[in-house]
DNA sequence: GAGTGGTCTAGACCACTCA
DNA sequence: GAGTGGTCTAGACCACTCA
């Protein structure tokens, strides 16, 4: 294993992130193969020049993200499955423009109403107060691909109908200084009734998956409720998880 | 913040690993409250008679669990918004355990079968090799709640009927000394067929919630491929979501 | 017994936040 | 300018794995 590792000290990247980098690269254009050993922390520190720690921090980043494998005794080897993507908290607008499909958006509702007890629930405001609605239709290659009913607490975010079909929810919370840090979800599926399917150019009683969010900033804000509804033979849920040792 | 902290030199477990603990025992118990700030670094690890690196350690675990935020120049927070169980590999069966549902399972095959396309490819094994196929149904409160079906590769692991009717396939594979790794997963939804719809007590055409799943161990092995089917009315997939910095 | 990662120390300098 | 977490060093001793 003769891989070319070299850090800039004088760049203001980090060490440790220069070097996950490389060997994340390293390892995603096949030059360090499934099951082949890493060289032990020490040698590894010693031919970069930077101290243990330093090496270890890189080196725990891919193992978090399950692209490497640490045994005691033994070293660290590259995974041999292949990890794509980690589960993370990604909205379908990206999802979509990752797969290549370019989503477009129809902004169906965008309004303040008078929160029903569900949703002042979840976003922890009185029942009745006001909160955004915004249910948007969003296509894929022409076609109606998923419902999605949102509703945001007053004052986070201000929502126009030309952006909303420009991009995703999440990339204008962004935008606007939102920092997401955990979202609560449940995903099910039921029978679509006549004014889903007829949205969805279903069939009335067609299975739909469903899916349901909560989610939170890192001030511990509701940020977001959503309920979604996806025609299932048009979309799924795919994602790796990693086992938590 | 008052908080009681101390750490016992003479104990195997490794001092960052009592630290983080006793921090997720006050944040669970609510001594730490939503918001409140934990102390600088440096003055913890003063207070417990630790080094600065291992006090980071602890506090680094917790906010990989979502627990704690840290935010350079202002200090570490507990965070506000309630984060339950984020999401791991998880069995059906550790989930309705843990629902205090007291699963139940009728294992309907229990054989070994020529590998289909899909199969092998899964298991990464020739098409038409011998792998095992299970075929379980899942119990709650007497109720069928998901039909199961499980390819594993020969030779990985002895599967006893009776073992597969006392608890799940994942305690069993962890038993045998292997260690998952991580999980490839899909969820979808579609009708019921008129086999599926009798086996779950559902009417032919309902929608059902379907799961795939490919499972890894750490050596990179291919350790089980699954297609499950669940009623919606019984269960939904419910986690929690960390986004990843 | 040689080699590995796991844990731990006691510092240092820095960038960032906020009053 | 005071206080915070982020990064980094140069070590140390240990438990575990494997031949």
């Amino acid at each position: 294993m003769q891989l070319e590792l070299r850090v800039d000290r004088s760049s203001p990247v980090p060490l440790y992130f220069q070097l996950s980098q490389q060997l994340e690269a390293a390892i995603e254009h096949g030059t360090l193969t499934p099951g082949s050993l890493l060289g032990n922390e020490i040698e590894l520190a010693a031919r970069l020049g930077l101290s243990r720690p330093t090496v270890r921090q890189a080196i725990q980043s891919l193992v978090d993200k399950g692209l490497l494998v640490r045994r005691r005794g033994v070293g660290t080897q590259v995974v041999h499955s292949q990890v794509k993507r980690p589960l993370e908290l990604s909205s379908l607008y990206d999802d979509l423009e990752a797969a290549g499909q370019r989503p477009a958006t129809q902004v169906l509702v965008n309004t303040l109403v008078p929160a029903s007890a569900e949703v002042a629930a979840a976003l922890g405001l009185p029942e009745g107060s006001d909160v955004h609605r915004v249910e948007r239709l969003r296509l894929a290659h022409g076609e109606p691909m998923a419902y999605l009913c949102n509703h945001l607490p007053p004052g986070l975010l201000d929502l126009h109908t030309d952006q909303l079909e420009a991009t995703g929810l999440y990339r204008l919370m962004r935008a606007a200084g939102i920092t997401l840090h955990s979202a609560r979800q449940s995903i099910g599926a039921r029978a679509a009734t006549a004014a889903e399917a007829e949205r969805l150019t279903e069939s009335e009683g067609a299975p739909l998956l469903t899916m349901q969010r909560t989610t939170f900033d890192d001030t511990g804000r509701t940020v977001e409720f959503g309920d979604h509804l996806y025609r299932p033979s048009r979309y799924a849920f795919e994602f790796q998880l990693l086992v938590r040792p």
